[in-house]
RNA sequence: UGACCCAUGGUGUAAUUGGUAACACAGCGGUUUUUGGUGCCGUCAUUCUAGGUUCGAGUCCUAGUGGGUCAACCA
């Protein structure tokens, strides 16, 4: 009963929505957009915006446009736009045949800004970029008119025509919105709406001379795309009396922009900027480098779509600035991988264990459960012989109390197989272990044990000779602070983590695995969850580490 | 010394809109287990400070403190 009376908690966007669908605002219509500019990769912090927006349109019936905002030409690409798309679909998102630019919109862009300056509202400044910023004076002090604010109509109709014709050089000229240069915000002290960059436009090729700034965009293609609901991040929280100012003053459809805290991760760097850099500079090996934020890097990492929706969600959304834990997210991800990925055995760093008392020569084929969490998912053959490798962690001459593990004399599972227990142990002159030699208990096989031994661990392994090769790349986080950016004496590079990759040759892996495609994910039992590299070949399998297993033994034993 | 925004456990959110702090992650302790995984159980805050309104304030008001954004021909 209370399930019915209980009221969903929505998160501030939410009701505004809500609130705006009940008073029946644009006929309780619902339009998105998202906006990115095509730059650069999008990061997990754009995962939340596209969450954001393209899940209340659809939430509420509504639809949401994916508008590439390239207002400049220098910096943007088509590279960057291909790549974006695709990042959104891997999400899930599909923006069907609403696919904008900016630049679509130009010549209407210049229509409006005629028409304010018809109206007396904008101008031509001939001012040079440093005469206008001293006159835009500073938050305490009030600005003051360049000479050219108080043109006429004509004049300015004239000059903006010829800018746009391609008469001046880059940065003689910009068209000013005519507001107030007295304003708290600075935003309105006669904002820049169009500035001259005689350059090619990854669209429209050279046909302008002029592009509209962000403020002078941004709004008016949401307002000429009939966009409802125009959410952004805080850092535009101050732009919005101007987004408003041009709406209102170009008498054209009023969409509302809302504000939401973007997110952010600790021990990583988020900005578009410094991902770049990080890219450039070789900190890491590309935007796809399965270390970086961005969504090409952990799909290349093994993160699944999922896992980052769900991520999205659980942090919510509000207008404080903030940091999530990025165990959130390790969750988040394992919560998905221990429910799709198939186990495998996988000895990272093998040691060899031969079992005195199993037959030699003799091979069986023992049956391995694909995944405890999924009964559809079911099982495939495992080959077991007398000799074996395991994991050199998996063996101590001298154990510690509470060790699980195989030790001289101890016994133990092998998963899947039979109970071994440890006679003897073979090591060079330096300690080194060689081999271990084992016996295992004939009746102690896996799912018809009736030896009664009860040892305390189960290890994986490997057949010696039934095995494939691989190469294992591990990753940790990229920084070792939690705030890179938080001591702004300090570059954030330096704070990168130099064991951020390990690269582990010598790696082998039970014959299942080579069964594996670009997309199936596996746990390696005890290891963690991992996926195929797109640089696997099939004589070379590589795997990268997507996340660690959840590990306590470890962490108590550092 | 300006304007705007924000303030709940270690972290991120919630609190039926004024009715006595909930959830998740992390941590810690325990339990189950042929993965030291998974699952399950327990444990961890009187809501930035000071006043005020009220029978009652995390929710409202005032002041303060702390944090963020803004003076790019970037978005």
């Amino acid at each position: 009963m209370s399930e019915a009376l209980e009221q969903e908690s929505v998160h501030f966007i939410e009701q505004i929505i809500q609130d705006d669908i009940a008073s029946g605002k644009h006929d309780g219509r619902i339009h998105t957009r998202f906006p990115p500019e095509p730059n650069g990769y999008l990061h997990i912090g754009h995962a939340m915006a596209i969450w954001l927006s393209f899940s209340m349109a659809e939430k509420y019936g509504g639809v949401t446009n994916l508008r590439f905002d390239d207002t400049n030409p220098t910096t943007e690409d088509t590279e960057y736009v291909n790549a974006i798309k695709r990042d959104i679909k891997w999400l899930g998102y599909d923006w069907e045949d609403r696919l904008f630019f900016s630049s679509d919109h130009f010549q209407t862009l210049y229509d409006f800004a005629v028409q304010l300056i018809e109206k007396g509202l904008a101008y031509v400044d001939d001012s040079t970029p440093e005469e206008i910023a001293e006159a835009k004076g500073d938050p305490q002090t009030p600005g003051t008119p360049t000479p050219y604010r108080d043109r006429s109509v004509e004049e300015n109709l004239q000059l903006f025509r010829e800018m746009k014709e391609g008469k001046y050089p880059d940065g003689t000229r910009v068209l000013r919105a005519k507001i107030d240069l007295a304003s708290p915000n600075m935003l309105l002290r006669d904002p820049l709406m169009y500035r001259i960059k005689r350059e090619p436009h990854h669209r429209t090729g050279d046909t302008w001379n002029i592009y509209p700034m962000y403020d002078f965009a941004h709004g008016q293609c949401d307002s000429i795309e009939e966009i409802t609901h125009s959410l952004c991040s805080l850092e535009f929280e101050n732009h919005r009396p101007l987004y408003d100012w041009f709406i209102e003053k170009l008498e054209i459809f009023p969409s509302r922009q809302i504000e939401f805290a973007r997110l952010n991760l600790d021990y990583t760097v988020m900005s578009k900027r410094r991902l770049l850099r990080l890219v450039q500079e070789g900190y890491v090996q590309g935007w796809d480098d399965p270390r970086m934020p961005t969504l090409s890097g952990m799909r290349r990492r093994g993160y699944t779509p999922e896992a980052i929706i769900n991520f999205v969600e659980r942090s919510g959304l509000t207008k404080r600035n903030k940091i999530n834990d990025i165990s959130l997210l390790e969750f988040s991800v394992r919560e998905h991988l221990n429910q799709v990925a198939d186990r495998v055995m996988v000895v990272m760093d093998p040691v060899k264990v031969i079992i005195s008392n199993y037959p030699e020569g003799q091979k069986e084929s023992l049956p391995a459960i694909n995944n405890p969490e999924d009964e559809t998912a079911g099982s495939h053959e495992l080959p077991f012989g007398r000799e074996i490798y395991i994991e050199r962690s998996d063996f101590m001459m001298d154990p510690p109390k509470k060790y699980f593990r195989l030790a001289p004399g101890k016994d133990v599972r092998l998963k899947f197989a039979y109970i071994i227990h440890c006679d003897d142990v073979v090591t060079d002159d330096s300690g080194h272990v060689q081999e271990i030699h084992c016996s295992y208990y004939p009746d102690s096989k896996s799912g018809s044990d009736s030896s009664g031994v009860k040892p305390k661990g189960t290890l994986h392994w490997v057949h010696a000779q039934d095995h494939v090769p691989v190469e294992l790349r591990m990753y940790d986080r990229l920084f070792q602070v939690r705030e890179p950016l938080a001591d702004d004496a300090v570059d954030f590079v330096e704070h990168i983590n130099p064991e951020s990759m390990s690269v582990h040759q010598g790696a082998r892996a039970e014959p299942y695995l080579a069964d594996a495609t670009a997309e199936k994910r596996y746990q390696f039992f005890r290891k963690g969850y991992f996926i195929q590299d797109p640089d696997s070949r099939p004589d070379h399998l590589i795997f990268n580490r997507t996340v660690t297993m959840r590990d306590s033994w470890a962490k108590k034993n550092g």
